[in-house]
RNA sequence: GUGGCUGUAGCUCAGUUGGUUAGAGCGUCGGGUUGUGGUCCCGAAGGCCGGGGGUUCGAGUCCCCUCAGUCACCCCA
């Protein structure tokens, strides 16, 4: 039986957001909604979870699926999961209401991993991210990536790093794959217990941070060379869209992300002012197989997820996008009593002000105080002298001049002011 | 899942070779007289010293276990 103290918290890897942190998320997920719009992709919002077969379909060989996953029966006796990644649900929901392609949608949601936690790396991770279900046109790949690429600019963010890769078409990885796993095999005694691995998921081997494998790792032959000319095309064709947009990226050859389900672009965004080793701060590619995997019309698919756990992280090595002041117009002041407080702060709020006030009829030295600490622009007091008269006090916070204004032109009074002062 | 480091008030931290009622700063609340903030002064609340077990006359200090945090591997955003 766990202690009320160890259950009373936040489940291990699971964060809380709070005021006044929480305003970056706000700003965060609006700021990437404005840019979805623009590029033509609408709200998708599916449930936390789905049916297990969902995620297993991503990949049985992926981590993700096989040993982080939450997964349940519930009580009509159904296998369920919550959400390990962004891509499957989207697919399967394209699966199973067939709107016309190209199906262009941007998300926003909780992904939950039972990893063990770190920097930058935890069990419910937030992640901003945008699909296209139709033709296999690279121009797609263009503008996906521009729309994740300009994302991080929107934030201020310089340090981030585009990486690509082709990961090729089904022809071009079985040529490669043959040929990738005799070399592992030609250093089985270095790969030791990972051998099983190598064999099972040649190309996870890849991108192994290692370092008594680095040696071997680039030597290693690169799926560049094996590519078919189909693929070849299309990967020239997505670096000349970027080139054309002027989004600098590097070619990462031996980049090839974590589920089974790419094929052709893959790509990363590496943030170089992270000093976690969780510096992936987005990522997708192509997924040319998955809806029909599901059962779904053969449609190619291109998208990305990007965790906003990590990208506030980079923000914060940075320096930019920092957590807003906060913002009060009015602080109301109440040496009066009754209703007249809270009459006057609706009213005030109902004219489109910010407006604070004090509770538990606190002493008027001590409600200033608090007016003080709020950042409010003004502070209007009701008491009793000025109330005989039908006003209110009205003082300006920062030079500290008051004055008596009548009870009905607060609002206008206040609103007029702050406009000549827009903070 | 594996390994390193850490765990004392809401926050940041002190706590001397184990020795009496565990401290500070910040924050919070109250006071410095009649209705006015930021500075200053005074005061208060707030800690099963993460939890459990052990060693000891005596443990916040030593040992073991456990939980949590953190960093790294694996993997991933």
């Amino acid at each position: 039986m766990a202690a009320d103290r160890d259950v009373f918290r936040a489940p291990k890897g699971m964060l809380d957001v709070l005021p006044p942190e929480s305003a970056r998320w706000i700003d965060v997920v609006t700021r990437f909604a404005e840019r979805a719009r623009r590029f033509g992709f609408g709200l998708l919002m599916t449930p936390i979870l789905e049916h297990y077969e969902v995620f297993q379909r991503v990949g049985e060989n992926t981590d993700v699926v096989r040993k982080e996953m939450y997964e349940f029966v519930d009580r009509g006796g159904r296998h369920l999961a919550l959400r390990p990644e962004g891509t499957a649900p989207v697919v399967r929901a394209f699966v199973q209401h067939r709107p016309p392609v190209p199906w262009k949608v941007w998300y926003v949601a909780p992904n939950f991993r039972a990893e063990q936690p770190q920097k930058g790396r935890y069990r419910q991770h937030w992640q901003l991210g945008a699909e296209v279900l139709g033709p296999p046109d690279p121009d797609i790949d263009v503008e996906t990536i521009a729309l994740a690429h300009g994302f991080y600019r929107d934030l201020g963010l310089k340090q981030v790093t585009l990486l690509i890769n082709s990961m090729g078409d089904d022809e071009s990885r079985a040529r490669y794959v043959d040929v990738l796993t005799a070399y592992w095999r030609e250093h089985a005694s270095l790969l030791g217990d990972e051998m099983a691995r190598a064999e099972a998921n040649p190309l996870r081997i890849l991108d192994s941070k290692r370092e008594d494998w680095q040696e071997m790792l680039e030597h290693a032959p690169q799926l560049g060379e094996y590519l078919t000319d189909e693929s070849r095309t299309h990967f020239e064709h997505v670096e000349a869209g970027l080139q054309a947009l002027g989004i600098d990226y590097d070619i990462a050859p031996r980049l090839v992300r974590g589920f089974d389900y790419y094929t052709s672009t893959v790509f990363e965004f590496t943030s170089n002012a992270l000093d976690a080793a969780q510096n992936a701060v987005g990522g997708g590619g192509r997924y040319d197989r998955l809806a029909a995997d599901m059962g779904g019309p053969p449609t190619p698919g291109m998208g990305f997820g990007i965790g906003i756990e990590r990208v506030l992280i980079a923000c914060d090595s940075e320096d930019v996008l920092p957590v807003p002041e906060p913002h009060c117009d009015v602080f109301v002041v109440d040496a009066v009593g009754g209703t007249e407080a809270t009459r006057l702060a609706y009213e005030l709020r109902e004219a489109g002000l910010t407006v604070e006030r004090a509770y538990g009829g606190r002493a008027v030295k001590k409600q200033w105080s608090a007016a003080d600490r709020s950042g409010a622009q003004y502070g209007v007091m009701l008491a009793p002298k000025e109330m005989e008269q039908g006003k209110v006090a009205v003082k300006d916070m920062r030079t500290g001049e008051q004055v008596d204004v009548p009870r009905d032109e607060v609002a206008a009074v206040i609103a007029t002011r702050l406009e000549g002062r827009p903070s």
